[in-house]
DNA sequence: TTGTATGCGTTATCAT
DNA sequence: ATGATAACGCATACAA
């Protein structure tokens, strides 16, 4: 591998010339600066990000946090940011946090080596008071997930007009009990808590009761969706709508509901979130809520070249629609 | 952030010292490693990796090169890989090759700049005579694909027996005429040509035919799975059985099967490959052949940590077994 | 067993 | 506009 020196070597300048030709510094005559170039692809030379690094630069790395990659939201999601990274010659590092508060501070010391330039964290483990001093290294977006603080830049969904278009889907279909479940307690902030937001809205302008029995806290998985079915035969007064947190739960509790010989949307109408492939192909296929991923990788991808480019740059918070898919289930 | 030099100050010694200590080198007194250790904790000391890179060392990140990270069997293989490297003190840097070969190349390169110890292949775009001089840089396992040069440490399925298997299963369930889809070319070799060759194995043994047009070439999604069924309904003389290359083309077949009104596994009994978490879920749950993943990717890791600790590791052909999962659409 | 000095490839500072 | 040189943090050859 050629270094700077054999570039200068090979060009006839010094090292200091070759350094200002590939970071574009001004003051460099035209002749010397295709001298320069000319050597670096002869000799196929690209700088050493290392080196690089260790002087304190830029280094085309950029971190992303996820919960679990197997989740097929998240692999869409790193999916559309490796996309639009590698669009503008930026590698990715992704991590798995795997809901660990210590795993997740531990890739973010990766900015204060200069390991990546900027991370993207699409779920938030920590308190925000906790991760935020480590964004004095270098530019923290949420993706997805969002937390209180105005100047925190944010690429995010309106969860409660997303979840309000799918409960009043429900309501137009003529359902007055409607099951719920979501990701994290009822009470809770942030993401959930906009969603419970839609939820409740969607009730109250029908003038429909919040029974509590029919909400479902902490559901992530495919058994989850299972477990709510179970949950639900041993009601009295059973919801005859369920509107999930995820296509996966949706998935589960179609796949259980049916075990029990539950007409699909008949007896239970199931509502699932996110569109993934899998929910085309649900028998019936499932109505649900797409989350248009590709716009939230290439904008959270955005905002952080933004403030490579411009270090001062002003906070934005980016908000994407909700689509609503109308299939077989509901 | 400290650096070797607070900690060798600290501690009253040399940075030479100190770095003794950080790589275990023999000769030094319990004494004085006690106290650069004691240092090391309390000034919050990490090595900086960009510095170790620099100077020619390992530096506990290893990269993954996968096709597409959304297909589920990647991303549980990326997953897998993950947690083994994590267990090891290891980061992982995941790369989307796309099936290309110049991305895939790109991605190679960080071996050189010591970006990474070591790379893991999940797939193979390029000739391997074009990828093999980059293992002169750090070493390359092969883990699910595989080539033909036996000095390749390699984590593999044997993958004539998973075919062979699914195929005789399909031949107790009485079926004949027995369709199959796969990855590449019929004639292909490496991982899908073992596959190939299991199938025929299977049908010779049962002295049943081998209908060319019964053989579906190249084909990997959910819609190819969709193409696939319309293919065969212009048939006159149809399978009555379908063994395809995984559970996406499988679950893909399988829907448009039944919008054609044609009964799973009555009118036709379709096998997958993978044992993803949706084969259980279609309606009928899919029979399938589990692919190991999670040993698949520790050995990966192992293979890769055997050449880091001797760089004179003999190299391995690991093969892992499959297993029939029996459900219900056979 | 420990310390000193040098270089890995870059970029920034200071000259010119 | 260009060049010489120091510094980033670390590990090693050499000295002691």
């Amino acid at each position: 591998m050629p270094n700077i020196s054999d570039v200068a070597k090979h060009a006839g300048l010094s090292k200091a010339t070759v350094s200002r030709v590939i970071n574009n510094h001004p003051y460099i005559s035209k002749e010397k600066r295709e001298l320069v170039q000319q050597a670096m692809k002869e000799l196929g030379y690209h700088p050493n990000p290392s080196a690089r690094r260790l002087r304190g630069h830029l280094t085309s790395t950029i971190g992303v946090i996820v919960p679990r990659i197997v989740n097929p939201f998240f692999a869409y999601l790193v999916n559309a940011i490796e996309q639009a990274a590698y669009a503008n010659e930026y590698q990715v590092l992704i991590f798995q946090s795997d809901e660990s508060r210590e795993k997740e501070i531990s890739f973010l010391n990766l900015l204060k080596t200069k390991q990546v330039d900027g991370v993207i964290m699409t779920s938030i483990e920590n308190d925000w008071h906790d991760i935020k001093p480590y964004s004095a290294y270098g530019p923290i977006v949420c993706c997805n997930e969002y937390v209180q603080d105005p100047l925190v830049p944010t690429v995010k969904l309106n969860q409660t007009e997303g979840a309000y278009a799918g409960v009043k889907h429900l309501i137009e279909r003529g359902h007055k009990k409607i099951g719920y479940s979501t990701g994290a307690l009822f009470a809770g902030e942030g993401r959930d808590k906009d969603r419970n937001d839609g939820y409740q809205k969607a009730l109250k302008e029908a003038d429909l009761d919040l029974n509590p029995s029919w909400i479902f806290v902490n559901k992530h998985t495919i058994d989850d969706g299972k477990q709510i079915i179970r949950q639900m035969m041993n009601m009295n007064d059973r919801p005859t709508a369920l509107f999930s947190g995820s296509d996966e739960i949706a998935a589960g509790a179609m796949s259980e509901a049916k075990a029990h010989g539950i007409r699909i949307p008949e007896d239970l109408a199931i509502l699932g979130f996110d569109d993934q492939p899998i929910a085309e192909l649900l028998d019936p296929p499932l109505t649900t809520i797409r989350q248009p991923i590709d716009d939230l990788g290439e904008k959270s991808v955005e905002q952080l070249l933004r403030f490579f480019k411009d270090k001062s740059a002003q906070s934005e918070c980016v908000d994407l629609p909700f689509e609503l898919i109308v299939r077989k289930s509901t």
